[in-house]
DNA sequence: GTTACTTAGTGTATAAATTACACACCATGA
DNA sequence: TCATGGTGTGTAATTTATACACTAAGTAAC
């Protein structure tokens, strides 16, 4: 093995925007920064590479570290490499975002040891470093993306009803969605299958509930289907 | 400012994927190693980011080192953090993809110093690292941003006529289209400017040509107009 | 047990977009 | 003047998208 040439390197980090669907809005977590540099702040979850974890592996052990969260749909968002986005010194980071079904996982990101919480999307302020940024390029691509891949379901819990698939993607896109031409056009795509099971305890008529074809959506994907809403 | 930490850091470089449309065939700008590993492999141009400038500009610059190449359009892919993607050790390598004017560059990219050639895509085999999968991943990008973003432009001359901008999309989709739908839909996006010039030295009726309003499109894509194909 | 309340669930008519398709035009060179 | 080869054009049929309002079912309050 030849050696490699020992020129100064950037340092380089992971950072996480884990996106969640509480009832009405979305939201991310943050977590406050007990250390320097801004010390205080809120940011997103994430740290160093180790050398020898991948940068996905590395994202996914932040995450547990610092909020507890461990399944969920994780994907590489962007580099981010300006020269002074790390008061500390040159610091490259991969950053990813996830989607958690916040059923699953809502106590557990807010009780860990660290400070980590929910915030509504729409009412985060000023992050550390350039997270804010990060932030918002999460965003566009989540909302890019909901619209040709069924990631949305990834918010959700595995057997939902109509109305909060719906409910999810005019938050996501935010828009106003027609109740009938959605679900005409959710249930053409053929990728949702009808349980024989109604929600329960409600003071009302209760909905039939759904859950997602997740592997026959592999099997069309592969053949060169398009999931487009 | 607060000193880092010295843990052990993955080296960092970057890697372009450099496309070019000639005649008929999509092309790539690949290089040939002269340096272990991979010592007389053909591979993607690229090499380490230096402290003191953005993942961008170390693109730019290893481009033009490498190839010659200057003027074009540069979009960050996707970051490569496997462990065993580089034999000397722990690389990391943010990807970036090119579209650039064969008109313009031809000459260039093979006339200099360094061994860099143009491949036609379809003809590529097995190259150096991982950079036969990194150049599927920008061919899948590439497929897909080119029906939602008029990005095929930078692959043709300034001034074009239809043919040519249908056979760019015929060749980057793989799919043949109708002409007279293909006009209709181009066009009705009133994004391509008629000159009142046809071209030249041609044995059979001469073509008008068009070009790209540039500024109109970035005009409306600023008020969420979305170009579709 | 009747009524009020709340969300679930359903169809049709109109407009818009997409597809399929064939021939005359124009310049050159033989 | 004729053969060659790419350019340029319209319409009908089909598919897809949009707009829109009432009944069904269950619970809670009286």
């Amino acid at each position: 093995m030849t050696v490699t040439y020992e020129y100064p390197r950037p340092a380089l980090t992971v950072d996480c925007v884990v996106f969640g669907l509480d009832e009405g809005d979305l939201k991310v977590v943050l977590i406050r920064r007990d250390l320097e540099p801004f010390r205080g702040k809120w940011a997103l979850p994430g740290g160093f590479v180790n050398m020898d974890e991948t940068l996905e592996d590395a994202a996914r052990r932040e995450l547990q570290e610092e909020t507890g969260i461990e399944k969920l749909y994780l994907e590489q968002l962007y580099t981010f490499g300006d020269l002074d986005r790390d008061p500390r010194g040159r610091v490259v980071s991969v950053a990813y975002y996830a989607l958690v079904k916040l059923t699953d996982q809502r106590i557990r990101a807010a009780t860990d040891a660290s400070d980590a919480a929910w915030f509504t999307v729409s009412e985060v302020r000023s992050l550390a470093f350039d997270h804010t940024r990060i932030l918002d390029v999460a965003l566009a691509r989540l909302k890019a993306k909901v619209r040709y891949q069924p990631i949305g379901f990834e918010l959700l819990p595995k057997r939902f009803k109509l109305s909060q698939l719906q409910h999810l993607y005019e938050v996501i896109l935010e828009t106003q969605l027609d109740k009938r031409n959605f679900r005409k056009k959710i249930l053409s795509t053929d990728l949702l299958i009808e349980l024989d099971e109604i929600e329960q305890d409600v003071a009302h008529r209760a909905a039939r509930l759904y859950t997602f074809d997740d592997k026959k959506y592999r099997q069309l994907a592969k053949r060169g289907f398009n999931f487009e809403l």
